[in-house]
DNA sequence: CATGGCAATGAACAATCTGTGCAGCGGTAT
DNA sequence: ATACCGCTGCACAGATTGTTCATTGCCATG
């Protein structure tokens, strides 16, 4: 398990060029094309990678603000504040977290007046007892796995510090 | 600016299946191939497809454990937290956020054990004062857009609630 | 109402890439 | 030594891409 040197050279190179071809990508690596079409088959089987979506900036769409609530939920309503949140279109990713059997949810707004809206949406649930919300301001690093995927394809990816 | 109905669902197709072509796109949507790659071509130039990188699973690589970590920053060390985040590779991404100058990660880890680790090495560093870390249990909802572009191409996209 | 501009259509062409299969060639584990 | 596995190179038919062009419908402007 795991991914080697070349799949790491590869999942760059994807990560850099995104449309490139099979083709195009065994040549830039200095591989046969065979042998690239079979890392990538089993990348996509592995789960190493999980797709190729389409990366989407919700501020293009209009949405240019984004924030964290940190949700509260009432004991035994996890559930049902799940499939609440999921019906948010605004809301872009929840996970539950350790604390206080809370949730994190990212959400996206039109203007910070817009984000009033979408928070009261949000909280406007029986199982929600309380919200915190931070406002992103900036994004000096955004989402990337660049540097992981190179830490885990290096020539000794041990844990240790 | 915007996007209209006709980009809506290209853009669910590609989420749907974004190894799909332009030709097969265009015999999906009904509409000629030169609309779909004008269509293409305006929502990346446009910047509200800003690419389509490999979507890339931690947990694959090894890095099963997500966290998120609140940090506090000294006053005016905010660019040198920056750049220090910026070099460790568990850092999968940082936003800087209201609330007390402060900046929320996203860190992935080995293991539990590990994420000590991580945290020590982010934490580790002159400029910030003290780190609140909360722990992944479940993602219930998965990073997504496709909710919020349907909402964006919908027939009439009002801010209103 | 007439004109100009803009986007979509349908078609055509050369060049390229993809999916697939096959045989040869180490390197490695048994 | 022997079997297994991954990589290489090659070949082929079929499909897709990048481009360009003329035509057409629609909208806003004059």
């Amino acid at each position: 398990m795991g991914v080697d040197e070349l799949d790491g050279r590869l999942l760059e190179l994807l990560a850099a060029e995104p449309r490139i071809g099979v083709l195009e990508a065994s040549r830039r690596l200095g591989v046969a094309r065979g042998t690239v079409q079979a890392r990538l088959d089993r990348l996509q089987s592995t789960g190493v990678i999980r797709g190729f979506g389409p990366d989407v900036d919700p501020a293009a769409l209009g949405y240019p603000v984004t924030a964290f609530a940190t949700l509260e939920i009432k004991q035994g309503q996890g559930a049902d504040v799940r499939a609440h949140l999921a019906t948010v279109p605004e809301v872009l990713e929840l996970h539950t977290i350790t604390g206080h059997g809370d949730m994190l949810c990212r959400l996206v707004a039109r203007s910070n007046a817009d984000l009033q809206r979408v928070i009261d949406r949000v909280v406007g649930f029986a199982g929600i007892v309380r919200a915190s919300t931070a406002i992103v301001m900036e994004n000096p690093v955004p989402l990337r796995i660049v540097p992981l995927v190179r830490k885990a394809s290096g020539p000794a990816d041990r844990g240790g510090a």
